[in-house]
DNA sequence: ATACTGATTGTAATGATTACAATTTGACAC
DNA sequence: GTGTCAAATTGTAATCATTACAATCAGTAT
């Protein structure tokens, strides 16, 4: 955990950007929770516990520069907050996300399925591809397995 | 034109809605610009010079609608909008866009690319899925080709 | 110490979307 | 055709996420 906050520090110095105390306190909640798929406003109670000085603004602000930085990615599952989700450290490209239409959960696929399906749409589409987002939407396991046993009963 | 506009009446009255007046102009400006990908604001801006005394509400009342139906579907690129995008007729699955970040434009791919990968998803994940979106970030080939010329004349 | 740049703060403003209460419309029974 | 009723629509107000702003603060270099 600390070696990856030294990372994410250098990061940042090279870009001449400052590891402040505040953006520290929010890159540890989003490390502390890299399960989940944290609103901002979700980061912001967080960290409050830790740093409670803290501000909304200064959290927005933070989230935004790590996105820039591509430390955490931007989502949006279609309801109306953005969220902010971890990038495993050294993946190039953006994992991909199955979303429960039935519990809502969000399960996270960190292989790239997508590698034909890119050289494709480059050749054919003469796209040059920097950044994917791929979510799909269904039933999750947990809850395919809770019908199974539910129907079993009848 | 018109039949596709008797279709989606059909499939209104089939699930006991109706196809007001309001309802019909908001269609038919979604079919006359398939192409694009509009926000409510647009579609409302647009619906009101055919039909001046629609109100806001009832546009996004309509698109939720229309989402439900499948009609349309409800994406999402980033920006703080929802913009809607009128289904294939037929089509069973969402299509994927290009969006280019250096342009902003947003092409469409009608092609489903996506048959292996939701068997795999399918099978390792145990996951059922119902729909899927897909979405490459990059340069359009239109860029791509406006800086191979720039370049040229270096 | 002084000056300067970048970071942070709380609050106010913005912009998209939704909720609400009042009114209108359309379909159907008579 | 007329009356009735539920669904649909309207404009406005409220909500919620996000961003802008102006004042303050911290850390570094001179």
């Amino acid at each position: 955990m600390e070696n990856r906050i030294d990372r994410i520090k250098k990061q940042l110095h090279s870009q001449s950007y400052k590891l402040t105390p505040q953006r520290e306190a929010t890159v540890r909640v989003l490390l502390e929770n890299e399960e989940d798929h944290l609103s901002a406003e979700d980061v912001y109670l967080l960290v409050k516990d830790k740093a409670p000085e803290i501000g909304l603004a200064t959290v927005y602000r933070t989230l935004e520069l790590l996105t820039e930085l591509k430390v955490v990615d931007k989502i949006n599952f279609g309801d109306g907050v953005s969220r902010y989700d971890l990038r495993k450290e050294g993946a190039d490209h953006f994992h991909h996300h199955l979303v429960c239409m039935e519990c809502g959960a969000v399960d996270e696929i960190q292989d790239d399925l997508l590698g034909d399906v890119e050289k494709v749409v480059e050749r054919d589409w003469h796209f040059q591809i920097k950044d994917h987002r791929l979510t799909f939407h269904g039933i999750c396991y947990r809850c395919v397995e809770k019908k199974e046993k539910e129907n079993g009963d009848q």
